[in-house]
DNA sequence: AGCAAGATCGGT
DNA sequence: CCGATCTTGCTG
């Protein structure tokens, strides 16, 4: 299967957040690309968002987020956990999905680790990177939403939207 | 220049 | 529940 283009990402990403469950992500590890499903994913929609990095407004770390969809946003939380995240929709609007589970490893920190991605990868484009991309296939699968993850202090109505979405076993 | 907080995780 | 660990963005 070959892999999305970045037209795939650039759409809202409640729209693409359902989409890339259960794809394939592609990603080289110690000089070998190895395939992984996608299976738990959490969206940040906006500068209005007030758990998305964005809603501090475009800074030298979230400037990526405000280019066009398909590129990778990689950051450091904790001083010790790099968070992987595919940036979505258009130009100047910033969002991103998180991704948090991937086959063999769940945890947006463990899946990071497992797969050596630090801040090298920030920016990468994941319709031509050559050690990161992901790709359609034929799985079919069903999914759940719940609450997005340890971000409470985003407060009401942020807190409580459905914005995390996770593969059915 | 200094500081508080953080999209986590593993051990008590 | 608590600590590890350090970048970031805000304040002064």
């Amino acid at each position: 299967m070959e892999r999305f283009p970045l037209s795939f990402y650039q759409r809202d990403v409640l729209e693409v957040a359902p989409l890339i469950l259960g794809k394939t992500l592609f990603c080289k590890v110690d000089n070998a690309v190895k395939t992984f499903q996608i299976n738990e994913v959490e969206a940040y929609r906006g500068e209005e968002d007030l758990a998305c990095h964005a809603a501090k407004g475009k800074t030298p770390r979230t400037k990526i987020m405000y280019d066009e969809g398909g590129h990778v946003y990689v950051y450091l939380i904790y001083g010790m956990y790099w968070m992987l995240n595919i940036v979505t929709a258009e130009k100047n609007n910033p969002q991103a999905l998180l991704i948090r589970g991937i086959t063999g490893f769940n945890g947006p920190g463990k899946l990071t680790k497992a797969l050596n991605i630090d801040k090298t990868y920030y920016g990468e484009n994941l319709a031509t990177s050559k050690r990161i991309w992901v790709s359609n296939n034929e799985e079919a699968i069903k999914f759940s939403t719940t609450p997005r993850i340890g971000i409470d202090y985003a407060g009401e109505p942020w807190k409580s939207k459905l914005w995390r979405f996770v593969v059915d076993k």
